[in-house]
DNA sequence: CCATTTTAGTTTCGTTTGAAACTGTTGCAA
DNA sequence: TTGCAACAGTTTCAAACGAAACTAAAATGG
């Protein structure tokens, strides 16, 4: 079947009729688009880890950041992985058992953990990078050069976007009434 | 600060050294960037729908699906919304308690239910739609013409070789076992 | 026909999630 | 100082999820 072309503007002239709605196919929907996408990769690569390592994809987050040898606090963890603390929490005490991460209180402060990989960390974190790398270069191998760099450009203004839109707060609009009309 | 480039192929010449190992950026590495942002989108998204609406992201998709008005099975739902059936299942059965959705039973095949939206849900969805075509809009308006229609190719692309990569048997190579040294 | 398999959809069960409450620690201010 | 707000991280609780088991109905085929 074609594609069947979205009607934002119907048309100036017509004044009523029920053409005149705004439809929405939900194939060619951005936000749906980009879940199903997500979700596809995320889900694959998901399956990869835990066969060949038994982690998970906040755990591997975890093992990217910290990959270098380097140690943070698991706040900084989470910013820098994009998952809220309470996933960062959780994440770390599986590899605590694990014994993939190594915990030790800071001594000027407390309050904040210094996190560090072990060696078994390490030791999965040289191996799950080909790996992740060959499935991104699969994953855009029918992509051009130039595409890439589009693909890069448009991912980062679009996140940008959406950043900002989340922040806004919710449209002065309607709010919880009834639908009317 | 500079957009840090990866160093895949550090240099054909250097034989060893520690800056060989390939390095892994996760805010460059795609899955997590469409992870995040498609994260956000949805988010987002599904803050308004509930604050204004009272449903779910399932349940949108669903009044999505039969806005028109049109009446189909579950399972046709189900692969119009990349849903599985358990989810579609259960948003169903939410909108049925909240008079969004018409189920009877066909007579050709009782095990198919036919599925319509009430004339309330009708309503949500007449003003949903714009509400949604502006949050799709305004999440693009900093991109060109050009950058839109790039974006819709990428997508289509990416989309296409990821449900190829997911559906492809787990790579023969390593399975399960311990990370050795 | 009856038995078996397939299909449609639901339920169950264990896990994951996210928001909010909570614990312990530090910084700040009266 | 001590009292209070802010912060780091954990726990709790209810909702959401996915896989697999299940129920019911239709198709198949011997």
């Amino acid at each position: 079947m074609p594609p069947a072309r979205r009607s934002r503007t119907p048309s100036p002239s017509s004044s009523s009729g029920p053409a005149d709605r705004p439809a929405l196919h939900l194939t060619r929907f951005l936000p749906y688009r980009l879940s199903v996408l997500a979700n596809t990769v995320s889900h694959t690569l998901a399956k990869l880890y835990e066969k060949r390592f038994g982690i998970t994809i906040p755990e591997w987050r975890i093992i990217a950041v910290l990959g270098g040898g380097e140690t943070m606090s698991a706040g900084e963890i989470a910013q820098r992985t994009a998952m809220d603390k309470v996933q960062v929490s959780r994440a770390i005490s599986r590899m605590l058992e694990s014994a993939l991460i190594l915990r030790e209180s800071g001594d000027t402060d407390r309050r904040k953990a210094l996190l560090t990989l072990t060696p078994k960390a390490l030791a999965i974190y040289a191996e799950i990078v080909p790996m992740a790398l060959t499935y991104e270069e699969e994953a855009t191998d029918a992509l051009s050069i130039d595409e890439r760099a589009q693909l890069d450009t448009l991912l980062s203004k679009l996140q940008a976007r959406a950043d900002q839109l989340a922040a806004r707060p919710a449209p002065v609009s309607a709010q919880a009434e009834p639908v009317e009309e």
